[in-house]
DNA sequence: ACAAGGTACCTTGTAACGCAAGGTATCGAT
DNA sequence: ATCGATACCTTGCGTTACAAGGTACCTTGT
């Protein structure tokens, strides 16, 4: 299952900062809710890590109302490109796994 | 963009021999007459290979018609089973990914 | 002032699988 | 016997998701 995530989760953070912007540890209980997305901080750091590496987001330390320091996470305008670039690839690939597996829905029926 | 093939792809080439037995050169062809799913033999044979080895498939060699002799693939229950599983968990992973990049579409409208 | 619990961030090593490149083998035609 | 086309195969590599362990800050209680 994890595999599924490769290549696509990156694209789900993406998709979540273009909605507002959220600090680390709330990507991960927002991408927790839904079992298909399920992971963990060890994943996402490392993911925001690389994200601001390559310039698709950028970041703002916040004091918290209780609690640590908040390190804030924004889009980049190179961040909404790439995730606009990557929704025509994702389109591309799920109707062609639709397509194979749908002709199998056929046959189980 | 390989790397959502990534888990997905020996998924695909389970729902192709769910339709019909192939022989592995064919099944490369047939994936990839679909940009999204293109793929080559150095990842083929060696998924098969692989399949084959944990009885999702078994395999048949034919002599072909004209130049060297063909090995058949075929599903086997197993395989057939891991397919509708992972069919479950695919429709999740979709609905998931297209609900984060809906609510960016209507956000770009 | 100090300790503890909760929250938030971070790093590193590991594993899995898609991929490319190079290789071997078989068949028919020349 | 050689060549071209077809078919199969193997191995090392790269990427990214993950787990486990760690550090730091803030509030509350003693």
């Amino acid at each position: 299952m994890s595999q599924m995530r490769r290549g696509a989760l990156e694209y789900c953070v993406l998709a979540l900062l273009a909605r507002r912007e959220y600090y680390g540890f709330e990507l991960v209980q927002e991408l927790s809710r839904v079992d298909a997305l399920l992971t963990s901080e060890g994943t996402i750091y490392p993911l925001l890590s690389r994200l601001r590496r390559e310039g698709l987001v950028e970041t703002e330390w916040r004091t918290s109302p209780a609690g640590p320091p908040r390190k804030y996470y924004r889009l980049t305008p190179a961040g909404r490109a790439a995730l606009a670039a990557f929704r025509q690839q994702w389109i591309a690939f799920r109707q062609a796994v639709d397509g194979l597996l749908d002709s199998l829905e056929g046959e189980t029926k």
